[in-house]
RNA sequence: GCCGGGGUAGCUCAGCCAGGUGGAGCGCCCGGCUGUUAACCGGGUGGUCCCGGGUUCGAAUCCCGGCCCCGGCGCCA
């Protein structure tokens, strides 16, 4: 038997005359006269098929077939301009595999709804290209860390104390017993593990019940977090930088096809190579005060401030010194200027905003215990935290990513629920 | 948490202001069409008008309470 199953892009690559099988899940069904179209759909693309009448049996299948319906088509490939692709199959054996409900997606679905039925929406062609941007995101994050030396390490979920404010923990019951939480952030065992393995990172999940209703917030979100001792901020930025570039880059050589269908514009991620410009915190309050918007010194940045800076840049861009009550306990002090943090944060150009927040840690006991205090927190609950200062502390420093919202900007994104399969906002946890 | 918008057929919405037997398009079903491209044309099918209470001869529509969703802000990655 001269049928040999392919995948869509295969078959659509085949010469005249091939004779192929594909399977798949029927995209769309077109009956006019004597003949049946059915687009066909796998992972890698769309294919119409073409069922005459001549093949009776075969032709009131494929007439009858609804959307979704996962069938396996035998049929000879067939060069044919009117064919979506230029190529079609002309069938000679229609089999159904698992015949589809009418499908509750069509062309006028809004998003909420799409939202309550995303088990199903996940197999629409704007996801599939999503996931595969995704795909590459994840992979080459976990391959520039390995080139660099850097050791993954997994931390856990259940946590104790918070690493970020106390008001944005989930709290969990654990055995009727105790309360738990889970992690804003897995930044204080990767600062542990640094002792062990000096350069470490992980990529997992954080959870924050922040009570934002944002298009870029998630209660659940990926974070790719690195910690390096030995490190300053600045040797930090760098790490940033290239990985950033290095994602890009990636997503560039593999992914043109998705970002095509996307619509995404190409050319504002090619220029995405280091260095990244910096600005310090104190020049970006000035910007914003020459374009005419009302910010003080001393307040952090909000939305409109953000979005306002990201349009100065064509490219991503590091805002360094925030100033010490802006940014969270454990940033070390710039020790040339007292009133600011040796902590930047890398903002995404057109409007993106913020993807990775890092800096310097403190490294001194006495520091760390004087600053959690002035902070209105009790050392008691930083106990092991606070005796990694003890052991051989040195100078150390990470960072956290945003994976979502990366690829969120990379995809071109309005919205970052788009960026995940199934996103947990403040509001929605189904499916 | 605050501000704004919304919940009517499987889906997208109109009707509500000004109360009087619930509509359209898409989907689905049937028929037509000699290659369609989100096919098209004709016919048919389809309702707890979010829930509870109130006003009224009469409520999708007005009033009160509740639930849910969407957008934005603050906060953050």
């Amino acid at each position: 038997m001269s049928f040999t199953n392919v995948s869509i892009r295969e078959a659509l690559q085949l010469p005249e005359g091939s004779k192929a099988r594909i399977r798949g899940w029927v995209y769309r069904r077109r009956i006019y006269g004597d003949k049946a179209f059915v687009v066909v759909r796998d992972s890698t693309g769309i294919m119409q098929t073409v069922v005459a009448k001549g093949s009776t049996i075969d032709f009131e299948k494929a007439e009858n077939i609804t959307i979704e319906s996962a069938i396996e088509v035998e049929g000879t490939v067939k060069n044919d301009p009117r064919a979506p692709g230029g190529k079609e199959l002309r069938v000679t054996s229609f089999k159904i595999i698992s015949k589809a409900e009418p499908f509750p997606i069509t062309a006028s679905a809004s998003r909420e709804f799409l939202l309550d039925i995303r088990h199903l929406w996940v197999r629409s062609r704007k996801m599939t290209a999503i996931f595969k941007v995704r795909n590459t995101v994840f992979r080459a994050i976990h391959d520039y860390f390995k080139n660099k030396g850097y050791y993954e390490v997994q931390c856990p979920m259940f946590i104790t104390a918070a690493v970020e404010g106390g008001a944005t923990l989930f709290e969990v019951d654990y055995f009727g017993e105790k309360k738990v939480y889970l992690t804003q952030s897995s930044q204080f065992y990767l600062e542990a593990l640094i002792y062990s393995l000096e350069k470490v990172y992980t990529v997992a999940p954080s959870f924050r019940a922040e009570k934002s209703r944002t298009r870029r917030h998630l209660t659940e979100f990926w974070h790719a977090e690195a910690e390096a001792a030995w490190a300053g901020l600045n040797d930090m930025l760098k790490v940033e930088e290239e990985l950033i570039a290095y994602i890009v880059e990636r997503v560039l050589e593999e992914n043109q096809q998705e970002l095509e269908f996307l619509k995404r514009d190409i050319s504002a991620l090619e220029g995405v190579k280091p260095p990244f410009p910096r600005i310090s915190y104190t020049e970006a309050i000035e910007m914003l005060k020459r374009k005419g918007i009302k910010v003080e010194w001393g307040e952090d940045l909000g939305a409109d401030e953000e979005r306002a800076l990201t349009q100065e840049f064509e490219k991503p861009f590091f805002i360094y010194g925030y100033p010490v009550k802006a940014k969270a306990f454990y940033h070390k002090t710039d020790p040339q200027n007292p009133k600011v943090t040796l902590s930047a944060d890398l903002l995404a150009p057109e409007g993106y905003g913020e993807i990775i927040g890092g800096g310097e840690r403190i490294a001194d006991k006495n520091e760390l215990i004087r600053k959690i205090k002035d902070f209105g927190l009790n050392p008691d609950d930083y106990q092991w935290y606070i005796d990694l200062r003890k052991y051989g502390s040195v100078q150390h420093a990470g960072f956290g990513l945003g994976i979502d919202r990366t690829v969120m900007w990379i995809c071109g994104l309005d919205h970052i629920i788009d960026a995940i399969p199934f996103p947990r906002t403040i509001r929605r946890i189904y499916p």
